[in-house]
DNA sequence: TCAGAAATGAACGAACCAGTACATTCGGTA
DNA sequence: TACCGAATGTACTGGTTCGTTCATTTCTGA
């Protein structure tokens, strides 16, 4: 069942929910399709099986960074790092995320997973951020929620748009050198725009 | 068969290429099925048609920016300010983009217009920014490309994960208000970035 | 050991959907 | 008018795909 839903991820991060086929998933699993629809009832059940899942393992990584040990701007800058690499290498999971934009988060709405999986990733900006404006280094008057929107986005957008925006990092050096680079302007984007 | 483009984009951007319907697109048409095919051989083909046509509006409507009018910092919140107004009410254009992302890009890999239109975009920047680096206000050492992405980036974003982000704007004057702040702060995180 | 529940396999059905066959009409041109 | 290609309508087809049916096996706990 773990197999399936390792299978049906891949599958619908790569064609989304519509052009996912229930039958190439089942092929590729160890059991059947009957198997499928006795655990998961219907392909929305699986695909939101799926969404949930997906979004149940980013949140128990993203808990792992220990930014409280970190002073307030390096704190920002491991954050920032962080969530660039960690974007580039679950791609999986971007397309999970885009293809239910695509959907306009319907299945998302049904279950409460992401709200927390939000509120926890700003709850860790918001805490850094006091800190920093207590120690004088940051500016006021911003909101989490902002900074982690600009961090989402920067970093987001370099996976999900790579195609059209002809960013196409293979893995040859020049490719990995021109990301490099990109991390670390999106770094210094994000604390340029938080210090005073 | 203007019509049908008009009625294959609203298509295509809500639901994708694999999601969309010929036989819908027929019914909303004046026209029939049979014209479809007649006009655009296959649904792909309507589909690089819809794309392709889009590109080719987006492109002309940027293009009547007069950013060597201005001052080079005026010029770039214009810019921004501009690229967020437009993303934002052109919501199917960003789905269009977000579903052919989702498609690796495989259809526009097929035309020439995307590369045109980012290589006018980054002109266009890259000429304001020499403006202002000749003026001794912005630092040196950018790159246009990383600019372009940048603010690609954060307005894109803004629309395309509106759902998944919690960040739906009905057209309440509370979510108005919301969008106009974020607006204001990704311009001003594009200029402190540019800024020396 | 045995009853009932959980799990599974193979094949099928019914709807759906891209694309087509065939027949017909329209519109311009000689 | 006669002709020809462009345009159009209708109905169909062949393949696909979600989901189900029915029969069978494997597990579990008393």
């Amino acid at each position: 069942m773990a197999g399936i839903l390792d299978v049906a991820t891949a599958e619908f991060a790569s064609k989304g929910l519509s052009g996912a086929r229930i039958d190439e998933i089942a092929a590729a699993t160890r059991t059947s399709k009957r198997m499928i629809y006795y655990y998961f009832d219907s392909k929305e059940g699986l695909y939101l099986a799926v969404l949930e899942e997906a979004y149940r393992r980013m949140r128990s990584i993203e808990a792992e960074l220990q930014l409280g040990d970190l002073p307030p701007e390096a704190a920002l800058r491991r954050l920032v790092e962080f969530t660039f690499d960690h974007h580039f290498s679950n791609q999986d999971y971007i397309r999970l995320v885009m293809s239910e934009n695509m959907q306009r988060g319907e299945y998302l709405a049904q279950s409460k997973i992401i709200q927390e999986l939000n509120v926890t990733a700003i709850d860790a900006i918001r805490q850094l951020y006091d800190r920093g404006v207590a120690e004088g280094l940051f500016r006021t008057g911003l909101d989490a929620i902002d900074i982690h929107a600009s961090i989402s986005a920067l970093t987001f957008f370099n996976v999900s748009n790579q195609h059209t925006f002809g960013l196409i990092f293979k893995h040859d050096p020049a490719a990995e050198a021109a990301r490099a680079l990109r991390r670390s302007n999106i770094v210094e984007m994000i604390v340029r725009f938080v210090k005073r």
